[in-house]
DNA sequence: AAAATAAGATACAGATGTGTATCTCCGTGG
DNA sequence: CCACGGAGATACACATCTGTATCTTATTTT
């Protein structure tokens, strides 16, 4: 019954990769509150002199932990033949990646956000930096060359209007979306919004 | 120079108000985590002992405190005459309403979901109750009596599409939305989808 | 193999919060 | 006009976190 092994010990990168692991589950499970060094450490099974010596504070050690967090599980944009394929792929797999990160969406931003000044937008352009967006761009751009998409139609809004939508569901429930609702988003709102043909896009009655 | 007058005593309903007063303005200016008994109290300049005298714990004025702050400035459906109009009008009115409440949307939620194991989504419906969605309903009645909306169009989704991206910017920006963007979810997206004549609402190619 | 390096454990002082318990004294209602 | 409910002020025990400082000991590096 040993179950005390000495624990052989982690060091460098492999070690900083399990202090960010941990802190990220920290994060996802007990939120802005419960990510305290203490509990990192512990989860990390280290100490928290460990942590002290690589980031001066609990702050830096969030940043580090929001900017590992999030850049996972980035993929390039899929390729499915059509615009809606390209939409409702994209969207699921954003769907299965955060399936987990969902709560934290809600959870870190909240805090944080008081304490930093940092709103939610900022710490996503922060830590996904060029990368943001990059997908998008490419599928719009194959769905307009196929003619599936009236590039007159593709305005600043509309291009976003399925992912902010998506976000939004997640933001408001904490939980991931059903498929249902993500087919409904590309099919009730962002199709018919960007497809040619038939009258205007933007502009009033 | 007498600045320390003793300060007459509020007692009853109106000591209660100028505690969820002072709560809810903690709450905008500090979020959840500087939302403390003490915080409260001193605020509201009143002593930590009144607060318990009426609330348990925390949690329970905090609840009080939410119920309070998002009933304040409700208001009936506007009525300009025409779809586009009511829609504007509508979401500026939240936008003004919420001015100061647009940092507290996202700071709340964070730190008090992961605590209290509720959704943006539980909070807003136990706040607002069936008051919630009233005035669309009524907007979009109109609407489609006048001839501006088709009905076979407004699925549930389409509905709430402009409340839904409206507050996605609230909520990824905690600061109220410019005019212009708000112009620009109505006449980019909402009336394009909701617009009566060409083809389809809904579904695929 | 010795020396340098960093991991891992505590221990500490200080800050801040909670919830409970008194105590004084104002102001209203009998 | 006086008794009593409740406002307002502390004080306390307890808990939790932070950041710093040691100290021991396992690994690397030379």
């Amino acid at each position: 019954m040993d179950l005390e092994q000495p624990a052989k010990r982690r060091r460098g990168q492999e070690l900083e990769d399990a202090i960010l692991a941990a802190g990220w589950a920290q994060l996802i499970d007990g939120g802005y509150n419960a990510f305290t060094i203490d509990a990192v450490a512990d989860k990390a099974e280290t100490s928290r002199s460990v942590i002290y010596r690589r980031w001066p504070d609990r702050d830096s050690l969030l940043d580090a932990t929001l900017t590992y967090g999030l850049n996972r599980d980035r993929i390039g944009p899929p390729d499915t033949g059509s615009l809606r394929g390209d939409m409702i792929e994209s969207l699921r797999h954003s769907n299965l990646a955060r399936a987990e990160l969902a709560p934290l969406m809600s959870v870190f931003m909240g805090a944080y956000y008081a304490d930093s000044g940092r709103t939610f937008a900022d710490v996503r352009e922060r830590a996904l930096g060029a990368r943001a967006g990059g997908s998008l761009d490419v599928i719009l751009a194959r769905a307009v060359e196929r003619g599936e998409a009236d590039p007159a139609k593709l305005t600043r809004r509309v291009r976003t209007v399925a992912v902010d939508l998506y976000r939004h569901d997640l933001l408001m429930n904490a939980a991931p979306l059903s498929d249902e609702a993500i087919v409904e988003i590309v099919d009730e709102v962002f199709l018919p919004l960007v497809k040619p043909g038939a009258e205007a896009g933007p502009h009033e009655t």
